[in-house]
DNA sequence: GGTGTATGCTTACGTCGTAAGCCTACCTTA
DNA sequence: TAAGGTAGGCTTACGACGTAAGCATACACC
């Protein structure tokens, strides 16, 4: 019968399928067998390129990691580049949201992590922060990185001007919606003036960098009273 | 047979017995057969006091809310209030890491997360934060304490000592290490001194707080010039 | 005592990750 | 070119999962 010689599968492919097939329909549509269904083959024969769903998310997060923007340690200003490097992070969690659980603590972490995780904190020590200063400034900056992509994910609109309706819909299900008085200002400056997330995390983003600069400073200025 | 009358289930005693179910096993382990089981009941019973899993988690975040110490408005100083508020929050979500996921952005809030959103935004509004400036405060609040819970809940480790250990494995399956100096550096000094998260912690919540009284001051004093 | 409702139970469907094992097409080497 | 190994597909099967549908019982109220 000749069938069409299907191209051949591999680990690339099927982390790329994988990769588009979360984007597109949510984390929970990440099944083996429809990301086999997406490469043409059964669900068993993706073992044969990945040993188990958890490799596969490995897989999947170093993908993510790869397309993270680096900074290059002792190279320009620190701010900047830290401001650059949070700010790419963001973006790509959120092109792909399914990832903002998985991104830090994997097991297995992979050259992509890696290679972000040392250029990062490289950066921050050829600035001139202490060892713990650096790791410092990291945690605070990661959480606040983090944890905005994760409210952006989990927050039920995206667009500025969605937030009328959902608030809408939230206030139906709330029937003593006067006793949270601040609430209401909430709901009705947000139908006003909207909400805009990129602002909303440059603001936060920036407030940050400002006092880690100041914290920076004082360090070295004052190296021997011990800063936490 | 008269056999022994079992007190008959509630919403209640569903929820609590889910709390208890997912604090012992993790998220992963909350199954409606399992959390069935553990209340002397078959899986399909659990219908009659929860609608759907979803709805089951709903209920399971309202309690979590319940458990965080909440600020009164107009009372006290602002960022003594949101310290301990932040600091509640993270000891709340260490204790029901499965939570993390999914405190915020839930379509059908409970009574103890409504209290909870408008108590923090009244605190923010009385100690003098613009509308807009409170939503900044917040917002950056919320990411960083959301997201440092986040980081906890992921990374393998608990105590300062186990970093060595979880270190020490992870290097173990990387090869070229040493192409990575500055997560050499990270390993040697995390060997030496631990890694405490509560200092960790404290240090971005103090950094944040102190930028945010320098942000309301700035925008009282010169309340004409649109601070972002 | 009869009736309606609340709350339990059983059964069943379609989904999931993956263990076990088979089959065939290709590559290597003599 | 024949022999044999191997890589990469395939099928089948198991025990979980959430939950729809419908049945049984026991209590509340008239």
């Amino acid at each position: 019968m000749s069938p069409k010689r299907r191209a051949p599968l591999s680990r690339e492919r099927v982390l790329r399928a994988a990769m588009k097939l979360a984007d597109a329909g949510g984390f929970e549509s990440l099944s083996m067998r429809k990301l086999a269904g997406a490469c043409g083959v059964e669900a068993m024969s993706l073992y044969n390129h990945v040993s188990s769903k958890e490799d596969l998310l490995d897989g999947l997060v170093d993908l993510v990691f790869a397309e993270l923007e680096q900074p290059t340690p002792g190279e320009g200003d620190w701010r900047t580049a830290m401001r650059r490097r949070s700010i790419s992070v963001r973006e790509v969690l959120n092109r792909h949201r399914w990832a903002v659980g998985l991104m830090e603590g994997r097991l297995a972490p992979g050259p992509a992590s890696l290679h972000a995780h040392d250029a990062t904190m490289g950066t921050l020590r050829e600035a001139g922060f202490s060892f713990r200063g650096a790791v410092h400034a990291l945690s605070v900056l990661d959480a606040y990185t983090y944890g905005f992509a994760l409210q952006e994910k989990n927050l039920p609109f995206e667009e500025p001007g969605e937030v009328t309706e959902v608030m809408a819909v939230q206030q139906a299900n709330v029937p003593d919606m006067a006793s949270y008085p601040y609430l209401v200002e909430v709901a009705t400056e947000m139908a006003k003036e909207g909400y805009d997330y990129t602002t909303e995390f440059e603001f936060g983003l920036d407030l940050i960098l400002d006092a880690l600069e100041r914290f920076r400073l004082a360090a070295q200025t004052a190296p021997s009273r011990r800063t936490a």
